[in-house]
DNA sequence: CTGGAAATGTTCAATATAGAACACCGCCGC
DNA sequence: GCGGCGGTGTTCTATATTGAACATTTCCAG
């Protein structure tokens, strides 16, 4: 029942697309609908997606049934990066759709002779591993500091900016309580304990839609 | 006050040094005292470095003045790679050495060369981010998971096979229980409690060098 | 050897959190 | 309109955790 991230690719010049067109790559497209899943934890490990458009949901689930939302995935993220490396790849998440979404499918075997004959792409993968890294390692230091309202705060913080360009005041897309309670690690009712905080004092506004005031939102995040 | 991570390089038949040299990279080698800092949180980063020998402890300091440790590297690891992607890269962490330490220092631009020019240092490298990757995210999940008992388990279990090929029963280097309360998210105090918790149990022994019986200490952890 | 610093064992009250339980929507299919 | 059913708001109790305080032990430097 928990986790945090919603990665932002680095913005850079390269047409993954066309791109991977070019190279003989790609040529298997995935298109998903909303909670239809790429991959489960356990399988084995065999390709490495790109993300068209939409967004993806890597989750983890524990021995005792409990599930952790370890990042939200949208357009220009990889995924399943981990069977490049492993012997015997397995998949450690679940990953799920929670739009519906367009992936690009790249064979393993694919993916590690592109990496040695393309250095644009090599090096584009790189530094989305390196940017990847920081974020996760940003949410573990999160976890480790902040208390859960905290962490809500911040969840907040990163799905308001999520593919947008920093903006003052969003509408965040639908996500439910539950979700965020394993993004962050607690408890649903924990959330809507702090959810309900936050509206009354003016840091967020939901009837409908769900939309927060990154500024004021802020002010708890930094104390 | 927090965190955790003891990162294993892969295995692989590459011979760092041997090659850095070659490529007239890793001139530099830096030699450090314990307790020695290669840079702190904040400073600018315009190298990254490779152990060649010893450990390095990776710390974070919260606004409040908490402190976390967020990894510990040992032989084969690299260190402060994210100066490779950003473009105005800073230093996220402080990175002390924690027993007497050899570290090759690359510069920059000559890392940036070598990554495009080199493809086994390439894969190396990729490699390593990708072992990286997951070993911080398993940190994460673990701590979205666990209570601070099975953490405190599960930072001993690493410990003890931190540079070892698994041994059942190891004797592990010497680490305060600040440190340890700083790996996992929790207070002293409470690392205290547990580890006379587990030495009672038979688990773990000290005197003056601590040793952890794995097996025993695995079932806690496993529930 | 000796004083002081650092690490450790232990306690305690104040809080934060988990987890389960229940009522209440609001929407959708039929 | 009638059931569901998923998402919410809310409450409550048992635990876990913090954070500070203090005593004791270990370790060194001089």
């Amino acid at each position: 029942m928990k986790t945090l991230s919603t990665s932002r690719p680095k913005r850079l010049a390269f047409q993954p697309k066309a791109f991977l067109a070019k190279s003989g790559l790609g040529r298997t497209i995935l298109d998903l609908k909303k909670r239809q899943t790429v991959f489960a934890q356990g399988d084995a490990a065999d390709a490495v997606f790109y993300v068209q458009k939409g967004r993806i949901k890597l989750t983890v689930i524990s021995k005792r049934g409990k599930e952790a939302t370890i990042a939200l995935l949208g357009t220009g993220n990889f995924l399943g990066e981990e069977c490049i490396a492993a012997i015997q790849p397995q998949r450690m998440a679940t990953a799920t759709a929670i739009t519906p979404t367009t992936l690009l499918k790249i064979e393993r075997k694919e993916m590690a002779r592109v990496l040695h004959e393309e250095k644009l792409f090599s090096e584009v993968f790189v530094s989305y591993l390196l940017a990847r890294n920081t974020r996760i390692q940003e949410d573990l230091v999160d976890q480790l500091f902040n208390s859960s309202e905290k962490r809500l705060a911040r969840a907040l913080l990163l799905l308001a900016q999520f593919g947008k360009e920093s903006a003052p005041e969003t509408v965040i897309p639908k996500i439910s309580q539950e979700t965020l309670a394993e993004m962050i690690g607690t408890t649903r009712s924990r959330v809507s304990f702090f959810m309900n905080r936050f509206r009354k004092l003016g840091f967020i506004e939901y009837n409908g839609k769900l939309s927060v005031h990154s500024s004021l939102l802020n002010i708890i995040l930094h104390d």
